[in-house]
DNA sequence: ATGTAAATGCAAAAAAATTGCATTTAGGAG
DNA sequence: CTCCTAAATGCAATTTTTTTGCATTTACAT
């Protein structure tokens, strides 16, 4: 993690590592990461979550009208259940074949999606 | 509105009407909402969003870090320029041939979907 | 090892959000 | 159209969350 870090030219710190370490798990509400800063202090885990978004280490998120704080993976798919909420990782990417088609017609350049589908998985398909 | 209210069993009264319509504007953040209110109080303001968020009516999308309000429309995207923030709206659903892949594989029925891209437009990568 | 700029903790202040209750109002029943 | 009632609002008081300034501590480059 230093590496990563350094990478972002961040200097390290174990609060920081603390605070990254509960959003690396999964994505974190902001009272989860609170409830879990043991004896970090507020103020801290404010400036430091300003400075992960600043630096784009990690990236906010939503949910079930919740705000998540999560690792930034510049490359992600998920399908949300709307019924049972749980999440599953797209591993393929759809997205390749899109970008020829926006960057033809509308000339961006794309840099990063991130994507959450919503739906409803089989077993709470079959369960209505 | 009346009847968009009365669709989701909304009691129509002129504070909802009031903040149905700044929102309805552009995607506002709570802030510009609470700015907007004219004289309406803080609290009715927090429970009229509240209220529109259980009902389905608006979502909350991040942009930029940002939690803004927005009219759930279950089906947009657009493509967000990094540098200079201008959001475009892309007209056609790339989306469709998604969704039976996903269906295929996954077996999920899906429901919604709201999407932002990030990427450079052309008028901001020639000036790079 | 040492120096220094940056990060942290602490306490106080400011800002945002919630709550209980009295008053007002939307909208259905008659 | 008027009346009635449940629901919505405003207000004031709390509570919770977030920010800030400053003294102390720490990472890390030299």
């Amino acid at each position: 993690m230093n590496e990563l870090f350094k990478l972002k030219n961040i200097k390290c710190t174990k609060q920081r590592e603390k605070v990254f370490n509960i959003i690396n798990e999964k994505p974190r509400t902001l009272k989860e990461i609170l409830n879990n800063r043991d004896d970090i202090d507020p103020s801290t885990v404010y400036r430091i979550l300003e400075l992960f978004l600043e630096k784009d280490l990690i990236i906010k998120i939503i949910d079930e009208s919740e705000v998540y704080y999560a690792v930034n993976e510049k490359h992600s798919h998920y399908v949300n259940c709307i019924k049972c909420h749980k999440k599953e990782k797209i591993n393929y990417c759809f997205m390749e074949e899109m970008e020829e088609k926006i960057n033809k017609d509308l000339g961006y350049t794309l840099v990063s999606h991130n994507l959450v589908i919503d739906g409803i998985c089989p077993s709470c398909m079959k369960r209505a």
